[in-house]
DNA sequence: CCAGAAAATTGACTTAAGTCAATTAATCTG
DNA sequence: CAGATTAATTGACTTAAGTCAATTTTCTGG
């Protein structure tokens, strides 16, 4: 176990170029903790006193309305680091955080780590980096948002995973179609609507969460544009 | 000129904490640039070769369509800096970036302001903080967008402004209403429509670009409830 | 392997907000 | 300060996507 973990640091993006050493320092300071399936591991607004490490299995950061209403804002696996936003700027989470699968999470408290990135600059440098990737995500989600429909912004986002597998034109979702629609900013009715639709124009095959790209250039073109022409 | 910019400096979020030997050194690295009204600083996508921060003026970053519609994702004015993300992660440019005042920036070359972290790990956990609040500030964005409605948002970026500016219940917009537009995800008819609903409720009182808010209370409720009652 | 729960789908309907086009108001700039 | 560009408003209309309710399908644990 212990070294399951360390192996993963070892491979994680914001953990590069430190030595063997530094990664006993870092591993040292950790507290490892198992979550089950629905259960919340830290809450919006809630005082946050270091930030999470995903080691296994699979987290949802969102957001909920007054009305109950939830948008996800993204959905981390392992290597991925949650809650970091409160260990730099304002000490509380910015949005509430649940495991969707049982999932073990690695604790980093906030002052070590911030000890640690003293004495080792490069590992803010990995932070930083990795805060500004989440801000271009950021960044597009907005723009896809207001910019684009509700089509587009599944046909971006089919792409999307197909790419993350190595571009294959079948792709199986990692997720359930209600959460889909809740990361793509709809909701269940109408996304299973828009899948019939893009399955009538032959734009893609679905079967169960297996779906296949079958016009990989008309779906680029739906992704691109915004405001479809004929769906 | 420069002493003002050395005052900036001083005062500036990120730059807090160093002695003013460091400062003098930041100085040294910085290129001082004047834009005029409309000129563009950078665009999405284009290499970045370091950061600006905003002198005096103001900037708005912001991402267009295909369909050359567009979406202003902040505007920042004096003390803030546009455009790390591209320093930090991915090398270009995240979105555009233009100026819509005359405005001075002043430009950090990436490398040089790199340095000066391994030198200066509390300039790290500067930065960090700034990115960390952005990142705070798009996961409301993206709430707002896909939880609640245009009148629920102009209302919370009219308390926004409020709190701003010490809480005032008369703000002035610092903004064209169709950049307001853009900023809160909507067209200038429909803001148009909706101040003009929201003054005959009597919830504000408009006056080109200066706004009274006329009913604080019942504009928080608007703001927190994401579908209003009956507006 | 089956019952009950959860997830997904479908239909009928409503509505927020966008589009397009025209007009009025506000602001520059020569 | 006048004419001209730009900003804001208004009206008539369309439409994407949400709501509500009813099934149907798919999972999952005992």
């Amino acid at each position: 176990m212990k070294d399951d973990i360390r192996k993963l640091l070892a491979n994680v993006l914001f953990f590069k170029g430190l030595s063997d050493e530094e990664l006993d320092n870092l591993q040292a300071i950790t507290v490892a903790r198992d979550y089950q399936r629905n259960q919340l591991v830290f809450s919006d607004g809630e005082e946050g006193h270091g930030f999470f490490l995903v080691v296994s299995g699979k987290v949802k950061v969102y957001k909920v309305s007054p009305e109950g209403k939830e948008k996800i804002l993204h959905i981390l696996g392992p290597g991925e680091p949650i809650g970091q936003v409160a260990v730099f700027a304002g000490e509380s989470f910015p949005a509430n955080a649940e495991a969707i699968a049982a999932s073990k999470l690695l604790f980093f408290p906030r002052q070590a780590f911030i000890d640690l990135i003293h004495a080792r600059p490069s590992l803010a440098l990995n932070m930083l980096a990795i805060l500004s990737n989440r801000l271009r995500e950021f960044a597009v989600q907005i723009e896809n948002l207001s910019l684009k429909e509700v089509p587009s912004r599944l046909a971006s986002y089919l792409l999307f995973v197909s790419e993350k597998e190595n571009a294959a034109d079948t792709l199986t979702l990692n997720i359930s179609k209600a959460q889909l629609a809740s990361v793509i900013g709809t909701i269940p009715e109408t996304l299973s609507r828009i899948l019939n639709k893009m399955s009538a124009k032959n734009l893609i095959a679905v079967n169960g969460r297996t779906i296949r790209l079958v016009d990989r250039d008309k779906l680029e073109l739906l992704a691109e544009h915004g405001r479809l022409v004929d769906l």
